[in-house]
DNA sequence: TGCGTCCGGTCAGGTTGTCGGCAGGTCGGC
DNA sequence: GCCGACCTGCCGACAACCTGACCGGACGCA
């Protein structure tokens, strides 16, 4: 795996560089948010990106967006300052985005970045048309992209991660409801209500058929 | 998932069949080795297949190697008598078996099955141009795919798992209907019906034929 | 601190598809 | 022809499903 770090302190950096370079994986250092921008960019192969907030340049958090609406989908692990409030993030990191405060524990870090790189390894494209990106809980078609809520990602990432096969409702709760939750019926059929809703909202090619009796299938 | 059960106890046969559905699964109920032989031969559509060890026509084992040899690959799941040694088993089941010794926890015994489904998924296929896909809860030709509904499909598996053999009604319905509910012999007739409508809307080359007195057959 | 918004989950009521069975027609054997 | 076995069209009951609405909690914002 390939990791884009950027930080603007060379003791962080190489500290960063050696740690995970020993935990098996590739390393791309950039210094400030401009060199993050020519080696992050859309066309680079990084599969993580560990932006710090507080860059002397800029800050990570515009280096982040301009990086995104370049193309770059990859996740991002924020390094934010000691004291900084978390949800000052939120509004702006979509829902893939992880972050952790300095000082930080190295062992963690890694650990949250190759979770990381776990879930946004598969930008996973149903054949025909239909994007899903679970860096930013987008679902993109030729004539436009929507914004899903996380639990509506999973649903959907559930039914369409087996085109053409029939996904059983049981199916669905587990991989929607990873925490084991009890949740009635109801709820499977409201949140596929969503989904669907949101899939027209885009004219999406791919659409949920119910099976009755076992479960959904999408085609 | 279709699993096949083969138990002579009744009683233990409705249980399975009533949890194993709760489940979400399908079932194809066997009550001896040579029906079993029938049911669940190498051009089945079981996924996995339950088999009690004590039979009354014969043991369990010597059923799973006739269905080995007849080229049946489904993991089995043996049940065995209390007090049996399990090191009985070892030399004779294959890699991926798994035995379950009675009196067993039912929903252990639905994680086992569920766990080997993991394993090995295939579409079975009747040897002209019918395919069986059960994952897809759909019947396959060259010219187009029908959805069946869960007892539809019941009713296909059973008849089409021994092509050019004819299955008797009781055998249909003990196949269909897991749960040992009675149903009226116009019962049969109706899905029967239903099935052909649905292979006839398919082009299917393989009909379902009436052999008066006795049962169905299909070629 | 109070207000507005979003999300997750549930509920009640309407809608639809499946299932099982009935009634009557048809077929085949004797 | 007669009888039983089977086919066919159809219908009612019921469960599964869809839909719109609602509510509490979390969170952002002023």
């Amino acid at each position: 795996m390939l990791v884009g770090v950027c930080e603007d302190d060379a003791a962080i950096r190489r500290l960063l560089g050696r740690a995970l370079t020993y935990a098996g994986h590739e390393v791309l250092a950039a210094h400030d948010g401009r060199e993050a921008l020519r080696l992050f960019g859309a066309d680079s192969a990084v599969d993580v990106v560990v932006m710090d907030i507080g860059l002397p340049d800029s800050d990570g958090r515009d280096v982040t967006q301009a990086l995104r609406s370049a193309g770059q989908t990859a996740p991002v692990v924020f390094l934010t300052a000691l004291g900084e409030r978390h949800d000052r993030l939120s509004g702006f990191s979509s829902g893939g985005d992880d972050y952790v405060a300095k000082p930080f524990d190295v062992a963690e870090l890694i650990a949250r970045i190759e979770a990381m790189e776990r879930r946004g390894r598969h930008v996973s494209t149903v054949s025909t048309g239909l994007v899903l990106d679970p860096a930013g809980h987008v679902v993109r078609t030729d004539s436009g992209e929507v914004l899903l809520t996380p639990t509506e990602f999973r649903v959907l990432a559930a039914i369409t991660s087996r085109p053409g096969e029939v996904v059983r409702r049981r199916t669905v709760v587990a991989a929607a409801w990873p925490d084991g939750a009890l949740v009635s019926e109801n709820t499977i059929d409201s949140f596929i209500r969503r989904v669907r809703t949101k899939l027209v909202s885009v004219d999406s090619p791919v659409t949920i058929e119910t099976v009755r009796g076992v479960g959904f299938r999408c085609r």
